[in-house]
DNA sequence: ATGGCACGCATGGCGTGA
């Protein structure tokens, strides 16, 4: 099983990508973010052009997150259940081929100073709750999306640089780490341990692709009895050098079930 | 030290991204 995640940076701008990259790299899971579209005006007649199933929740201008699925998906789910805003454009679960399958758009923060930071570290500590809800670190579970934390040094150029960045400030990387121990492994670091592989390369640094300056915050994990089953871990880089790219490119995993 | 790019939109500037 082949599942894959992207941030999109708008579905709209880059329906030929996904098109594109579903009919080469057949993926039986694409989980996007940052679609940036309202339900009303998703490209779902485009997108059904392809076979796959997709649901979708969505918000004008901003987040928005979509999973394309081969098979129908089951136990379809947007948000969070905790009687706080729900959030419902930056969290879908779903589960497909007997796998529960959660892709997050998790909060950026902004600033280290800003309102926004405090419920983006707020919203990982509701994250792990709503896992301990709803999940059970025994059974097969995935979640990837764009976690907007560069977990270690290697998972950022100029780590030295970046510590007072809402990406890879101490508290946000403690807040992603907490949740993370809930049950779930960083497919990408198990299969390779000490590999600088980033997904994201800014667009602020036009060179920033070939200088290699990018970060890694989109991930995929499993649960541990899943993980052990995973046998594959790629970053595709050619989306992200084309041209009208978006910032981020796709991660994909292959578990052998 | 600062600005740089891309996207969406009550679209000519701003909020947001990271």
């Amino acid at each position: 099983m082949k599942i894959a995640t992207y941030n999109v940076n708008s579905l709209r701008k880059r329906l030929p990508v996904v098109l594109g990259w579903l009919e080469q790299q057949q993926p039986d899971v694409l989980c996007l973010q940052e679609t940036k579209v309202q339900d009303t005006e998703f490209p779902a007649l485009a997108l059904a052009s392809t076979g796959y199933h997709t649901i979708f929740r969505g918000m004008k201008s901003y987040n928005g997150v979509a999973m394309l699925s081969r098979v129908i998906p089951d136990e379809i789910c947007f948000g969070l259940d905790d009687g706080q805003d729900p959030d419902e454009a930056r969290l879908v679960r779903a589960v497909i081929n007997g796998i529960t399958i959660i892709n997050t758009y998790i909060p950026n923060g902004f600033k280290l100073d800003s309102p926004k930071y405090v419920y983006k570290l707020e919203w990982y500590k509701r994250l792990r709750v709503y896992f301990d809800k709803h999940l059970s670190p025994d059974r097969p579970v995935v979640w990837c999306g764009d976690m907007n934390v560069a977990p270690e040094p290697v998972d950022v150029h100029s780590p030295e640089k970046h510590l007072q960045h809402v990406c890879f400030h101490e508290l946000a990387r403690n807040a992603y780490k907490e949740t993370v121990a809930w049950g779930f492994v960083d497919v990408f670091r198990k299969l390779y341990p000490d590999r600088q592989q980033f997904t994201f390369w800014d667009y602020l640094r036009p060179n920033s692709l070939d200088a290699n300056k990018g970060w890694r915050i989109d991930h995929i994990l499993a649960t541990a009895s899943l993980a052990e089953r995973c046998t594959k871990v790629e970053v595709d880089i050619e989306p992200r050098r084309a041209a009208g790219s978006s910032d981020h490119t796709f991660l994909w995993a292959e578990f052998a079930l």
